[in-house]
Formats: C-alpha cells, sequence, structure tokens
RNA sequence: GCCGAUGUAGCUCAGCUGGUAGAGCAGCUGAUUUGUAAUCAGCCGGCCGGCGGUUCGAGUCCGUCCAUCGGCUCCA
C-alpha cells in the first residue's frame, strides 16, 4: 500500500499501481468523468499513469489550468490525427498548449491550406473524439522513436528527437496516430466536446526565420459546447473593443499612408486625450521628486556608439542622417536613456544630490519591420513617459518602492484592478553574459525582491529573463475582457552608467559610479492609450473624455439658451460641444450615446424658463433636472482630482 | 522581412460564372420645431488601393507594388 496525500492535507491508503483515475473513481463516479489528469508531486501526470510511491497528488479539472492544458495539449494531438487522415503524408513539427487553446505546426508539402478546410478538420475531430480514443503512453528507445519518424518521412520529428537524450522519450497513441510526446494527456478523446479552429498562420520552425515556414492552424476545445458559444462571444467582444475601431468612431487618431505606415496622427481629439493623460502623470511627477528634462529628436551616431544602441538600433532601424559637414551623422533616436546621461554629465554630481529622477516625455523612432505593426499598439515612432533615476546603490530599494507606489496609484486611478507583476532576474548558470560586478547583481535582485515583498506584489521570479545590463520589474495589467498587457517597467541599468562613465562624489570624497533605473508607466502614450480604450471599450472616464458635455437644444428655438449654457460651461474649463442640428431629441441623444459622451444636457423651453439643464449621464440616463452651476459644480467635483 | 487573407463613397458593406457601380449611415439642402437611444424628402459623393497585362470589353481574370488584418520574429 501506498499514501496519498490529498490538497487538504488528509491521506488515504492504495495499493501500488493507483492511477488518478483510480483515485477519482473512489471519491465519486462524478470526478471520475472530470478529471483530465493528475498533479503528482508537482509534476503533471496522465490520469492513467500508475503510482508507485508516497506521493502528495492533485486531481485537475477543467477548473485547474493544468487541466485545461492537458485538455488542449491533448486537442492538438486530436487535430493533427484529423489532419493526417484527411491529407495523407503532412509532416508534422510541434503542436504545444497555449495559454487560449493549442496549435500545431505542419508542413502540408504542396497543399494550400484555409480556414475553408477547418470545417472539415473539425467535423473529423470530433467524430474522433466521439470514437472515446485512448492516449496511451509509451517509452521508446531512440533508435526505435528515430525508426519510427525516418519510416513515416517526418524529419521535423526526427530532428526534435536527434535532441533528446535516450531513456526519457515517450511516445503517445490515440486512434490511428502516434506523435512523440512528454504528454501529459488526457484518459481519452470523450472530454473533448467541442471544437474549433481560429486561424491558420506561418510559423517558420523552431522560430528561425532562415528555416522554413510550416503552417500553424491555431484551435481550441471545450468540456461543453455552451463554453464555445461563450468564447466566440468574447472574442465578439473583443472585436468590438478594439481601439482601432474605436479610435476611428471616436475620431482619436488616424493613420496615413502617405504620412508612413506605423505613424500615428493624432485629431484634434485624441491630442486632447494624450495632453490629459501627459498633464495628469506630470502633476504626479512634481508630487514625487522627478524633474522633468527634454532632448532633442535626434542625436550624434557617436552618442548611441557610446551607449551602444547603435549597434542594436543602427543597422536594422532608421538609417542615420548625414549632413553636408563629411562623415557626420545623426540618428533618430531610439531611446531617451543616452541623451538622459548627458544631462546627468554636465557637471560634477554629489552624493547629496542624488537620487537625480529625469523624467521625459520622449517621441523615440524604431523602425519596427512592416508585419508587426499593429494600431497604437506597435508602432515606428510613439512617446514614452520615459524616466532615469540615478541614484546610489543603497537607494536603490527605496526607488523602486518609489516607482512601485507610482504604478500602483497609476492603476488605481485608470481602474486596472487587475494585475500581476514579474522580477526578472539572470540565470545562475550563466552569470558572465551579464555585464556589474556579482555583488551588485546580488544586491539589485534582493532589492528589488524585497521591495516587490513589501509592496505585497507577488511577483513571478523568472530566473534567466533579465536583459544583460541588469534585473527588471514588469507589471502586465489584465483588462476588462481578461486580456493581458505589459505597460509598466522598472528596469536596473549597470551598463550605461559605465558606458557614460557616470559618477558621483561620494562622502568619502571618491568618486563612485550610480545606478541607473528606467522606468515607464504607461510605457508608451500611445499604447497606453490603446489599451485605456480596449479596457474601457472606448467609455472614457470624464475627466479624459475629449467632449465632457453634449448640449441638446430640444429644437431650434432654445439655440441662444444651449449657446448660453455652453460659454458658461467654457468659462468653467468643461470641454462641451452643442448638438446643433436639426435632429428630434430621441436622435440626439442616440448619437452622444454612440459617442460615450459622459453627459448629455438637454434644454427646452422648461430649462430656458427656468435657467436649469436637464442631465442625462451617459449609460445610465435622465439623472433630473439642475441649475446649471449645480451642474458645473458636479463635474467640477468629479474632475478636480485629475488636474 | 516571411506565411496566409483582405483592399469598392468619410464609415459599414453588397456587386453570381468578365458587359462598364449599389445600399445604409455620415455630409449638404429643404420640410418639420421636435422632451430622453434613429422624422421625412431630395441632393452631393467612387481613376472599385497603385501600376502593368490578358480581353472587343476588367471592380470581377493574371502579374507586380503598396496598405491593412491574422500569425512568425521582435518589443513600448
Amino acid at each position: 500500500m501506498i499514501n496519498i496525500k490529498f490538497p487538504d492535507q488528509s491521506i488515504r491508503q492504495y495499493s501500488e499501481g493507483v492511477t488518478g483515475l483510480d483515485i477519482a473513481r473512489s471519491i465519486s463516479e462524478g470526478l471520475a468523468r472530470n478529471v483530465l489528469a493528475i498533479k503528482v508531486n508537482g509534476e503533471v501526470w496522465d490520469a492513467t499513469r500508475p503510482i508507485f510511491q508516497d506521493a502528495s497528488i492533485r486531481l485537475l479539472t477543467w477548473d485547474d489550468d493544468e487541466g485545461k492544458a492537458t485538455m488542449w495539449h491533448s486537442s492538438a494531438h486530436l487535430m493533427a490525427e484529423a489532419i493526417e487522415s484527411l491529407y495523407p503524408g503532412v509532416k508534422f513539427g510541434v503542436g504545444p498548449d497555449i495559454e487560449n487553446g493549442f496549435y500545431y505546426d505542419i508542413d502540408f508539402g504542396d497543399y494550400q491550406i484555409s480556414s475553408d478546410d477547418f470545417k472539415k478538420i473539425e467535423d473529423r475531430m470530433m467524430e474522433f473524439a466521439r470514437q472515446k480514443q485512448e492516449f496511451k503512453r509509451r517509452n521508446v528507445s531512440k533508435d526505435e522513436a528515430l525508426e519510427y519518424f525516418r519510416r513515416k518521412g517526418d524529419e521535423y520529428k526526427v530532428e526534435l528527437i536527434n535532441d533528446l537524450e535516450d531513456g526519457s522519450i515517450t511516445f503517445y497513441e490515440s486512434g490511428q496516430f502516434t506523435d512523440l510526446c512528454r504528454g501529459p494527456h488526457l484518459p481519452n478523446t470523450s472530454p473533448i466536446k467541442a471544437v474549433k479552429l481560429l486561424s491558420t498562420a506561418g510559423a517558420y520552425w523552431r522560430g528561425d526565420e532562415k528555416r522554413k515556414m510550416l503552417t500553424r492552424i491555431y484551435g481550441i476545445t471545450f468540456p461543453k459546447a455552451e463554453m464555445l458559444a461563450e468564447f466566440l462571444n468574447m472574442l465578439e467582444e473583443a472585436k468590438k473593443r478594439d481601439h482601432r475601431k474605436i479610435g476611428k468612431e471616436l475620431d482619436l487618431f488616424h493613420f496615413s499612408a502617405r504620412v508612413g505606415n506605423g505613424l500615428p496622427l493624432w485629431t484634434p481629439r485624441g491630442a486632447l486625450l494624450r495632453e490629459r493623460l501627459m498633464d495628469f502623470l506630470k502633476k504626479e511627477l512634481y508630487k514625487r521628486g522627478y524633474v522633468l528634462v527634454a532632448s532633442p529628436h535626434i542625436g550624434n551616431v557617436n552618442l548611441y556608439k557610446t551607449s551602444g544602441h547603435y549597434e542594436k538600433y543602427g543597422a536594422d532601424s532608421f538609417r542615420p542622417i548625414s549632413t553636408p559637414e563629411p562623415g557626420e551623422e545623426f540618428m533618430l533616436k531610439p531611446m531617451n536613456c543616452p541623451h538622459h546621461c548627458e544631462i546627468y554629465n554636465r557637471k560634477p554630481m554629489s552624493y547629496k544630490e542624488l537620487p537625480q529622477r529625469y523624467a521625459e516625455f520622449g517621441t523615440v523612432y524604431r523602425y519596427e519591420q512592416s508585419g508587426v505593426l499593429h494600431g497604437l499598439t506597435r508602432v515606428r515612432g510613439f512617446t514614452q513617459d520615459d524616466a532615469h533615476i540615478f541614484c546610489r546603490p543603497d537607494q536603490l530599494k527605496e526607488e523602486f518602492i518609489g516607482v512601485i507606489d507610482l504604478v500602483i496609484f497609476l492603476f488605481k486611478t485608470f481602474n486596472f484592478n487587475n494585475f500581476i507583476t514579474q522580477v526578472s532576474l539572470r540565470d545562475p548558470d550563466n552569470k558572465a553574459k551579464y555585464i556589474g560586478t556579482d555583488e551588485n547583481w546580488d544586491k539589485a535582485e534582493q532589492a528589488i525582491i524585497e521591495a516587490a515583498e513589501e509592496k505585497n506584489l507577488n511577483p513571478i521570479l523568472a530566473k534567466g529573463e533579465a536583459a544583460f545590463y541588469g534585473p527588471k520589474l514588469d507589471f502586465i495589467v489584465k483588462d476588462a475582457i481578461g486580456r493581458k498587457w505589459q505597460l509598466s517597467t522598472i528596469q536596473v541599468d549597470y551598463n550605461l552608467p559605465e558606458r557614460f562613465e557616470l559618477e558621483y562624489i561620494g562622502a568619502d570624497n571618491q568618486r563612485h559610479r550610480p545606478i541607473m533605473i528606467h522606468r515607464a508607466i504607461f510605457g508608451s502614450i500611445e499604447r497606453f492609450v490603446a489599451v485605456m480604450l480596449e479596457h474601457t471599450a472606448g467609455k472614457l472616464p470624464l475627466w479624459l473624455a475629449p467632449t465632457q458635455v453634449i448640449i441638446l437644444p430640444v429644437s431650434e428655438k432654445y439655440q441662444i439658451y444651449a449657446e448660453n449654457v455652453s460659454q458658461l460651461l467654457k468659462n468653467s474649463e468643461i470641454r462641451s460641444l452643442i448638438d446643433d442640428r436639426n435632429e428630434k431629441i430621441g436622435k440626439k441623444i442616440r448619437d452622444a450615446e454612440l459617442q460615450h459622451i459622459p453627459y448629455m444636457l438637454i434644454v427646452g423651453e422648461k430649462e430656458e424658463m427656468n435657467n436649469t439643464v436637464s442631465v442625462r449621464k451617459q449609460g445610465q440616463g435622465d439623472m433630473g433636472s439642475f441649475s446649471i452651476k449645480e451642474f458645473m459644480d458636479a463635474v467640477n467635483n468629479q474632475v478636480q482630482d485629475f488636474l
């Protein structure tokens, strides 16, 4: 007998060789039907794999991320089986589960697969799923594995196997399909009750653009048909919230091929929104001891050679600008930091003057590959809400805490209540590839982790994810429909202080090297606007709305009164418009609602007589009648914290 | 950049197997003078993404370039 410990710490005894499925069945038949996999001592196993030793276990169902992952991984096999049966001779690359579903990279030879083929494949997948095909795990020797796929003519699998250790290789068989696979998998295909293939895409074999491009097919499966319907609804909702669509509808920004792709043009309304965001942030920066600096859009090539950016952005980015002076070249700045380093460098700095916190809404230019451009989230010219903090090593933690506070304050302000954080640390097995001393790295990593813990961030620790120049802390927000966006980043940099020979004079009268912290809260204004629009579905808060109030005269007779109201609002710095079109009030309200204008003021005979406005709040309807002053006070009250 | 798809009026879209462009919304004009999510009528508006080709004839077929979309890769 062996002892099996459950998540609630209770222990039950089972005979050796018991499987997850057996354990589930010993609890209830219902659980046995729902169990997709089992976690054994922290490792996810097939629910059908026998357990021979004492173990802590957790039965995994659809409600567990690992349960979903197992199902989607098995679904990738199911899709591969369906595709192999429909298109014999295709070759398979890799087919993992991903955050929302799974994909498989496939070499279809000469056949050009398209979404028209999806229905056929989905039907075949469901047919196989209903057959309740079992997933059978089998250990194979490297020779046997190679032999199998050589005979099958699948060079991709052969390549994968060649990279594996003999003795660690497993095959999974389901129906007519055998795949090289680590697993785990479902006991059988029956939990898969709904299938949807989502898209095709080209994907380089092993992510290497020099190698062959395979066809990737994305799909998702569910244990219930209703869940698929829900998922498809969510996709619809995401489409409705697409910032590119909202940006057009609300007339915020525009792209012109004549200006150049990836170069956003901000319309009057959009520019206003940007200004509001930047003004708000500036005010916070002053409060928190930052100082604004400013630098030009170009800098001498030598600046970027010193910083190392030339190497990174020189060849594949906008080409340097030449001048009448032979040999003289300037670059559009891809980063603000070199300029800020030179601002720091302008005079000897005392330890008493640190930290220096330089902030700039700096517009930078990077020649992104045409295929990656995407609305406002990926562009070629964008404005970072950038800042660089130059501090002493003993100030690092405190500075981190300061930035974390600012980030949290802003997330709260913008209603991003759901976010995760990640600390990127260096790879402990490969310390050589990082610049900076061992001691400094240890201290910095420690400082970041401590700062994050003090702020209860509960960060994910990602070893080996740090840049070569320093560890960092990233903030990833989840928007209203659960999508993740990386916004804020705080990065330690040992590299630039070195390259720019930054110094301060310490209390010991010796020269010391300051530490530099890069930090951006919004990331870029462009991206932040995009995320805001998708998060709010275009319903911007009052203080950000380009038009805060629209005055709707019931008929032309009240035009003069409407203008009077408008003037009063303007005097009070409330952004308003009059809808003086010859339309009925219902129509004007409808259009204002669709434009998500926070307040509508209906004015007619009653209002003109009593010097009032009838207030309608966007999304909520009629709020009743108020004096103009009452209304203005209420508006000013709501926005005052943001001015 | 690469793979695939798409590109028709300011916006959203229709236009079958090639015969020379259509709707709704927006805009303009007029009528109506309106009370909390679409008043009616008329009008304007298109080198059918650009360039080449096939054809008597191309929005429709072919090539090419550009842009957009979904991915790969990269990143804010």
